[in-house]
DNA sequence: AAAAGCACCAACCGCAGGTAT
DNA sequence: CATACCTGCGGTTGGTGCTTT
């Protein structure tokens, strides 16, 4: 393995980019891209090392960057990835378009850890910090959830026969996945290549004991929770050139317990509805005699997921298929351009029927703006305090 | 007004993994 | 297969400006 020698070989600059050396780079690569880093500056006429060069343009001078300070949203977003994907920041920075690695690890380490303590919560494990002593040594949960992902991964392998997706859940307490598709290896010898990651946060309410829609369980003590799922995912967009164009969507979504109503309190849903807009998502709902399953259409594929089975103690994944006709170039299209769907989460014992009073067909939208201001109050707190 | 402390962030450093020779 | 080189990542540092004492 080298190491980089470029830096000792002659005198050159380090240290604070200049306006003339921005200038000249940007420049360099507008004209004729970047190619091969070390040969960067020889051509672009700077006294930097490749490296140099291809850290001002990644974190500076690329036309994509959105500068600026960061969101609210853009904050709980990061704190939702972190919480799933540890200080993996550039795979954080992927989930934010227009913001660097380098960017978010600052903001995280300047600002966003100490909001977090001062709220209450371990930025490490992201559980309230009065219950990270407690939660340390019961660590049986892991492998619990790592056996349930195994199963998930075997579904995946039966839905595409010519690629697989491996799932591997993140260290963390609760169910959080980390969902990463991969092509599969031709021989046992050759690496699997990674073709996309997603995340899938299925954080149960009742872990910071909030109930969203502000109601208890009716039935009993054993509380089916709701589930939160957050992600990322491209859509394929035809733009004027009849080219797909792949476009970055952060979605949220959310599914009350069997037990709960819209809030506030309404004994009926909200009337049936066909249409999906903003940071809405179209539920559907149906019966089936092995439970709930929910899938809603987007872009002309089908993504579905559900319990398939709410008496069964763990829990099952459906993955969306890609419809029969695509073949499977297609079919590798869509994997690492759509939202890969993962699991529900919960242990429902002892069985209760999901959503009794809902009848088949019905459709329903869940409002998923903000989602961790609305469903952890430790984070509302601490946001709201600003 | 000056010094000390603090916060922010751009950039560096070392390492790991991939690829070319 | 070994070595050199390239790229990307995450941890860390050091400069700068602001705030506090």
């Amino acid at each position: 393995m080298g190491r980089h020698s470029c830096c000792y070989k002659q005198k050159l600059r380090k240290g604070l980019w200049s306006p003339e050396e921005d200038e000249k780079l940007l420049r360099h690569i507008t004209m004729y891209g970047h190619g091969c880093w070390s040969s960067v500056p020889k051509q672009a006429g700077l006294q930097r090392c490749g490296k140099s060069c291809r850290l001002r343009w990644i974190n500076y001078l690329r036309p994509d960057l959105k500068r600026g300070t960061f969101s609210q949203q853009e904050e709980n977003l990061i704190i939702e990835l972190h919480a799933l994907l540890g200080n993996r920041w550039s795979q954080i920075a992927a989930q934010l378009p227009g913001r660097t690695d380098n960017e978010i690890k600052n903001l995280w380490n300047s600002c966003l850890k100490k909001k977090l303590r001062q709220g209450g919560i371990d930025p490490v494990t992201h559980r309230p910090l009065s219950e990270v002593g407690k939660e340390e040594d019961k660590q049986s949960q892991i492998p619990v959830v790592e056996e349930k992902v195994s199963r998930e991964q075997k579904l995946l392998e039966v839905k595409y026969s010519g690629s697989k997706a491996a799932i591997t859940s993140s260290s963390h307490k609760g169910y959080p996945l980390l969902v990463q598709v991969v092509e599969a290896s031709k021989n046992e010898n050759t690496k699997e290549k990674l073709l996309d990651t997603r995340f899938v946060s299925c954080q149960p309410c009742d872990l910071v004991g909030y109930n969203p829609l502000g109601q208890m369980n009716p039935v009993g003590t054993s509380n089916p929770t709701p589930l939160w799922f957050s992600g990322s995912h491209n859509t394929l967009e035809m733009d004027d050139s009849d080219q797909f164009a792949s476009n970055p969507i952060s979605s949220s979504l959310f599914v009350p317990a069997p037990w709960m109503r819209p809030f506030p309190y309404e004994n009926n849903l909200p009337p049936p509805t066909t249409t999906t807009t903003g940071s809405s998502r179209l539920w559907e709902t149906g019966s089936s005699s092995a439970g709930l399953r929910n899938s809603f259409l987007e872009y002309n594929s089908l993504f579905s997921w559900g319990s398939t089975d709410c008496s069964t103690l763990g829990k099952e994944a459906q993955i969306h298929v890609p419809p029969e006709s695509l073949d499977m170039k297609w079919s590798s299209e869509i994997i690492q351009n759509h939202i890969l769907m993962a699991a529900t989460l919960q242990n429902r014992t002892p069985p209760q029927p999901l959503y009794p009073d809902i009848k088949s067909e019905t459709n329903f939208i869940i409002q998923t703006t903000s989602p961790p201001t609305t469903l952890w109050p430790h984070y509302q707190q601490q946001t709201s305090d600003d």
